[in-house]
DNA sequence: CGGAATCCTTTCCGATACTG
DNA sequence: CAGTATCGGAAAGGATTCCG
């Protein structure tokens, strides 16, 4: 009867927080855009529709693959547009949708608070390390 | 001489990400607050302090080892204060700092976005998964 | 009470190779 | 050009146990 018991128990916990993030919209939307290419790709799409090509090299550091992988779920979540243009070679631009540019100003908030504050936490860092090297 | 390529050109990769997000203030914090637990951590001691044993089940979902590595963390970059009262048992207060204090509009507004567009996105989930079921 | 330490599973993600 | 498919290592994170 013992058997399974801490599965058991680990299908209970997940259940349990699914249900808990499924009426909480906050936690939902906080899931979404709590990744650091989502709000990486929704600035640099601000100023206008930008192709595949265009759009990597501007958000240095990521992978082909987490590109593609950002893209297509906020291509879900209804934050861009997808649109193919069937040229040889194929063409494909990105572009905000009206509820993408919505997030902007959020996501902007972001930026401020970052470049107003990054030399605090910086100081705070280096207190908190030196404690610890004593 | 071919050996290790991968494992070099791995290296640079990852000098050249560090480089780059090293300059780049808001992509440090970005990557800070870019985190589930430090949001909610953040808007649960919106109110006032609270005791460790307070905190947790106010985040529903978490872990103790998720909780406890997330406060390290916000005490380390100096959003919030730990306060140890060496009773029996002890007692742990966590507190916001005048520093985490100033971030709560920018979290109040993911939390006010989220809350004012869920159905959109819902909605816009609900037609992609459609097509994709065609 | 408020953790730290360990184990172990799951998930993430980069690298690589191939395609229309 | 703009992807898809697959694999393996790294990292995140939950469960459990032990401690001041």
């Amino acid at each position: 009867m013992a058997t399974m018991t801490a599965a058991q128990r680990r299908e209970r916990a997940r259940h349990a927080y699914n249900a808990y993030v499924a009426e909480c919209p906050s936690r939902q939307v906080l899931d979404a855009i709590s990744d650091k290419w989502v709000t990486l790709v929704l600035t640099a799409l601000a100023d206008g529709p930008l192709r595949y090509g265009e759009l990597a090299p501007r958000i240095a550091g990521v992978s082909q693959k987490m590109l593609t992988q950002t893209l297509r779920r906020l291509e879900r979540d209804g934050l861009l547009t997808r649109t193919i243009t069937p040229t040889v070679p194929v063409r494909v631009d990105y572009e905000l949708t009206a509820l993408g540019e919505t997030i902007l100003p959020v996501v902007v908030a972001i930026k401020q608070w970052s470049e107003a504050h990054i030399t605090e936490i910086h100081a705070a860092r280096d207190t908190y390390d030196e404690r610890a090297g004593d």
